[in-house]
DNA sequence: TCGCGGCTGATTGTCAACAATCATTCCTTG
DNA sequence: CAAGGAATGATTGTTGACAATCAGCCGCGA
């Protein structure tokens, strides 16, 4: 983890055209870069899950005020990419089972909302928007890395929420993406052979392009809960194996001594 | 708005078993009870929509510092009750039909989910208490009084949300339901007579009794979406109508002078 | 009259010191 | 030897002071 870039730009009047293109560009407060650096952190497993997140630890590596790494660690807490036990600790959740299950049913219950309005509410545009980021998955799919290709798959997802235009629903939906990809990267030996993927996309991507918002609807949750399904059970063997094993006794995660 | 308990109870040992029954009483952080607090004059409307939050005059109001108020209100931030400008200001958000809209329709996607889970998932215990809650709401509109029967019928909702056992769809639909009170109280004209309601919920509750899950989810899909267009038809009028008035050009909230 | 640049008061953002709380250890006591 | 209970060190919670930023105002010049 490197030092966050503390410089913001130069504080003259020059570059007032860029900053009215993206005029948050530099203005990011820094409690929430350090957010994104942290959040970087966790979703790439190098703060993997039960670690400790020391207050004190971070502002030093981040070079920081303690205050600052605080509000960062609470909006994680928010984003449910941290745990928080107050007066005592904050810590990288664990990945169990049960997370897992309930990340993919409220998946399944948001793109379904999401998929329907877009369905409804599609245009030459929008569905020209939707091709492309079909067209770009199965490209990437074509490639054969898997790393890529998750990555082609969920922005396909997320590009058809999107088009919902419904704001508190993309919001939810991309807390909700973090989460789900912490646990797809803990376990991406499930992902299915590259192939398929067009083919289990398509007939979504054509319903929405349709207009067909209940069959849109359906499409969305039956996909993802097929999805989670595989995911759960694998995670759920996981579990129970490491349940057998003597060290922890009551479900707890294993600790690795030495 | 009155200050905050700062006492947290007797340092000595007593009250040790009070505390073991419930560890929180006293444990909660001055920002979580100063949230608390906000959120109360935010949702009673003392605080109303573009109501202005300056961190100085909060920190005075309630005797605590500023940096306490801050991460107060960024928790509220993400809980959809506080609207936050970067370097500049925290107000309290106005109310758009758009948002009823949002709000409505997350929630009978949500609550689908939930009273799904709950059908599947249904036993004796739970299903007495799903009827306790109705019958409550039964006996509030009996008495005829708006307020109450309307806290019954958000309670016997989330008591359907919370017999699902999925953590984050209950969380998820706690927020909801708090920025639906809010437009809930801008215009309680709008509440139905109060004969219906035990009507209007009685087939749903039936049906997670009977563990009918894809009834059950239609059930509460329907139920909140007709529930929703009429509050979201209103809220246009009023917005519309606004719109008409010379002050507010561009669908801008309305200021009342004096 | 209009637009631009700098000033100014108000407000938010950041920091480092101090206080409160907790888990652990170790000691006492029966 | 087990149970309880005070010291201890580590960690989080809270505060007030200082820094950065912003919207609005004011005056200048074209």
């Amino acid at each position: 983890m490197r030092d966050i870039d503390r410089n913001r730009g130069p504080r003259n009047g020059a570059m007032s055209m860029q900053r009215l293109l993206n005029p948050r560009v530099d203005r990011r407060s820094l409690d929430r870069r350090v957010a994104d650096a942290l959040r970087e952190e966790i979703l790439s497993g190098r703060f993997p899950p039960g670690f400790r997140l020391v207050e004190t630890w971070l502002a030093q590596q981040l070079q920081v005020s303690r205050g600052t790494v605080r509000a960062a660690l609470s909006e994680l807490t928010h984003q449910g990419l941290v745990d928080q036990v107050a007066y005592t600790k904050w810590s990288v959740p664990d990945l169990r089972a049960q997370d897992a299950w309930e990340l993919y049913t409220l998946r399944a219950s948001l793109e379904g909302l999401g998929s329907s309005l877009a369905a409804e509410a599609v245009t030459p545009a929008s569905g020209a928007e939707l091709s492309a980021s079909f067209d770009r998955l199965v490209e990437s799919a074509a490639v054969g890395e898997v790393g890529p290709a998750v990555e082609a798959d969920l922005a396909l997802h997320k590009t058809i929420v999107a088009l919902s235009g419904h704001g508190r629903l993309i919001k939810q939906y991309e807390i909700l993406e973090q989460q789900l990809r912490r646990y797809m990267r803990s376990s991406n030996a499930l992902m299915h052979d590259t192939g398929e993927i067009g083919n289990q996309h398509r007939p979504l991507v054509d319903a929405i392009l349709a207009g067909q918002a209940a069959e849109a609807e359906a499409l969305a949750k039956s996909h993802n809960m097929t999805e989670g399904r595989k995911l759960y059970t694998k995670l759920l063997q996981i579990e129970q194996r490491a349940a057998l094993a003597p060290a922890s006794p009551q479900g707890k995660p294993i600790e690795l001594r030495s």
